[in-house]
DNA sequence: CTTGCCTCTGACGTCGACGTCAGGTTTTAG
DNA sequence: CTAAAACCTGACGTCGACGTCAGAGGCAAG
């Protein structure tokens, strides 16, 4: 599969592809004409950084966190354990400041409605 | 209060303050030697600006939800009232997306800590 | 074999939320 | 009264995840 294939099927654009290369989040044969070839299982692996990216984390943290995926070997996995446990805390405590949020603009419109039939009666 | 002290109360930088009088998110009387002056309430509402940054909105688009926060009147409320559900949905939906990732972190910690026993094993 | 699309490598542009610096005024503490 | 600290208005710098453009080469179809 060529890059132009591996953007559509994931939905990213060529130019990002190209960027996550660049930043080791993915790694790609090249023929010998120096074009990049891809594998079925590299859809998966961008889809994945992707969730990463909407999570909020780097490029450099995933750069961290995505040789885990890869090949769970033990010099990896101490740093990279650690690593993993910050992050889904950090992500759950994003989680629950984000409900936060929403149960204050809930309460928001809530007010706002009540306003706008206050409004009707008269 | 002047700036310096909206900024220690609210743990928000001064040039912060600066920018969201400049983006129309806050409000500051002047003195006549033309320094800011604010009331505490601005401290609440510094706060609530930062959990709608910290919720991924823009400076435009919580500038058109704070006049819903102030004053509840006829005009605003008909175009605001479906902005704040629009993004109270993209909320809602960003926080699934969220959990769905701290989940896949979930699977992924559990892996390598079977891994890491298989290891011990030998 | 050529035409048109895909791909390559630089390299500069963008956007949002500020940081930071310059150069000047104002307020406060001693 | 003076010096330090805080404030003011521009205006340029930053950082990350790309967008975009230039110039050149690669590849399948007619």
């Amino acid at each position: 599969m060529r890059i132009g294939d591996l953007a559509a099927k994931t939905g990213v654009s060529v130019r990002a592809i190209r960027y996550y290369e660049e930043q080791g989040l993915l790694t790609s044969v090249r023929s010998p004409s120096g074009q990049r070839h891809y594998t079925d299982d590299q859809v998966e692996r961008i889809a994945f950084i992707q969730r990463l990216y909407t999570a909020g984390i780097s490029s450099r943290t995933i750069a961290e966190l995505l040789p885990c995926v890869e090949s769970p070997s033990e010099e990896n996995s101490d740093a990279a354990m650690e690593r993993m446990r910050l992050e889904r805390d950090r992500l759950t405590e994003h989680i629950a400041e984000l409900q936060r949020t929403r149960d204050a603009l809930d309460r928001l419109m809530s007010v706002a409605a009540d306003f706008r039939e206050t409004l009707a009666v008269h």
